[in-house]
DNA sequence: CAGTGGTCTAGACCACACC
DNA sequence: GTGTGGTCTAGACCACTGT
């Protein structure tokens, strides 16, 4: 048995008991002299814990408010596609969600391996996202058979991700994506309704849940004219997010002195 | 005058210490111990100024060695297309700089605008970038024409950016860039060896120092087949990078469960 | 070994949010 | 005002690195 840093050790501790359910979603824990007593150490190590599991995303620390159990919708910087939601509910455009299609007892081998399930059958749900009726985004979100029937509940609500964080209590702290520039098919460019060439990023994510199970996986068309990356790095911070940008023109060198892009890119 | 938190004061006095070349480019701090006398404070504030700066990428402490100026080569999690360089000597792949092109006093009203001086004119460098034989990156990196001399100095060594730093003395701590997918023009596909028609991530990226002067103006054309991005979340933490693959195939199922990709993704 | 950074204490006091 | 998190002390002791 290694040595645990005393600070590492209570971060572990109450990170199990959060995973048992001691402390729900959007809950409070004790203050942090309470833990100080609690855990009979000092303040400042406790800090030391809470500061690892803020960092990890579990919690939320609000100073003169309390310390939370993270819950989607009260950190704002979360994983990147859900993160359309939230950016544009901050500028306030109305992103607006309209179901295609919703298929059942997918078992596609790529799939299955993503999941690390070999047997597993999926469902899938085909969304067009608009923004004040353009569309802009074509989105295939997977998830495993066990989760159908809340994929079948879901109605074009603003997030599928805080939908299923809430009806399933599944907390989603890790999320991987990789992106490509891609050429718009026929049929892609039909629902998106787009004509002519096109291209976009083809964005691939899974997410994770706090158990390392993958929890989502998600394939976006994001189509040039209207979408563009845009990413901060200042030292150790590192940001990078999707702009929307309905009118399909984004001049580079205005929006890389346009302050309001980059401030809240941390 | 407002009330200064003490660790951030003294941050803040390292900074302009450093600034001021007080402190060179990748020599070292007095210890901790030696900055709690002077600062007249005890070891845990001195801590927390550094770990201010060090989140800033101006200082890179190293347990049990001591605390230093950042330069780069130091520090690997830097910016984003340096980190090219680094990524690739860690997979042990060569990157090889072929130079295209030199030109000078390009008088850009965009450009200018980048710079924010109204009067400037800049030197550009065009870059090839091939790996194994095979060419990746086709990039373009400007900078102001006090510059010049650097510029025509460089003779395609490793990092551009390196030895930029080392040759000015300048510390870049913050990067911008935008990036969208494109379809590669005629000169583009010739120049990079490709034919029949190709997408690509076009990036554009600013390069900031730690005086908030930008100092460099970067475009490069990254083709699919051989460049995708990843990006990881975990909590707070949040890392991206291209991913160059000179076989041009990359099956994503294969990519998200390769351990080996995501883990130095921190 | 000596010298560096990292953890930890047991409090005091400050800053912020909410009633 | 009360309760929350944030800063700060003045040390002691532990862990890591290089000679």
């Amino acid at each position: 048995m290694a040595k645990q840093l005393r600070y590492l050790e209570i971060a572990q501790t109450l990170k199990s008991k959060i995973k048992q359910g001691v402390f729900p979603q959007g809950q409070s824990l004790p203050s942090q002299k309470e833990l100080s007593n609690i855990f009979n150490t000092s303040v400042m190590t406790i800090r030391g814990a809470l500061a690892v599991l803020e960092e990890e995303g579990i919690l939320t620390i609000v100073h003169g408010v309390g310390t939370f159990v993270a819950a989607p919708g009260i950190h704002t910087d979360s994983i990147s596609l859900q993160g359309f939601q939230n950016e544009m509910d901050q500028q306030k455009m109305c992103i607006v969600n309209r179901i295609l299609d919703v298929e059942h007892d997918i078992e596609s081998t790529n799939i299955r391996r993503l999941f690390k399930d070999d047997n597993a059958a999926f469902s899938c749900l085909t969304r067009l996202r608009t923004i004040e009726e353009v569309p802009v985004i074509l989105q295939r979100s997977y998830v495993h058979q066990k989760f159908r029937d809340v994929l079948v509940e879901y109605a074009a609500e603003k997030s599928l991700y805080q939908f299923f964080s809430r009806k399933t209590g599944i907390m989603v702290t890790q999320g991987r994506e990789i992106m490509m520039p891609v050429v718009l098919k026929d049929d892609e460019l039909k629902q998106l309704s787009l004509s002519g060439p096109c291209t976009a990023f083809l964005s691939k994510r899974i997410s994770i849940s706090l158990d390392d199970e993958v929890v989502l996986y998600d394939e976006a068309y994001l189509p040039g004219p209207y979408v563009i990356m845009a990413s901060r790095k200042h030292g150790k911070n590192n940001m990078f997010k999707y702009i929307i940008n309905k009118s399909g023109t984004l001049d580079s060198s205005e929006s890389f002195n346009d302050p309001e892009l980059w401030e809240d890119l941390i």
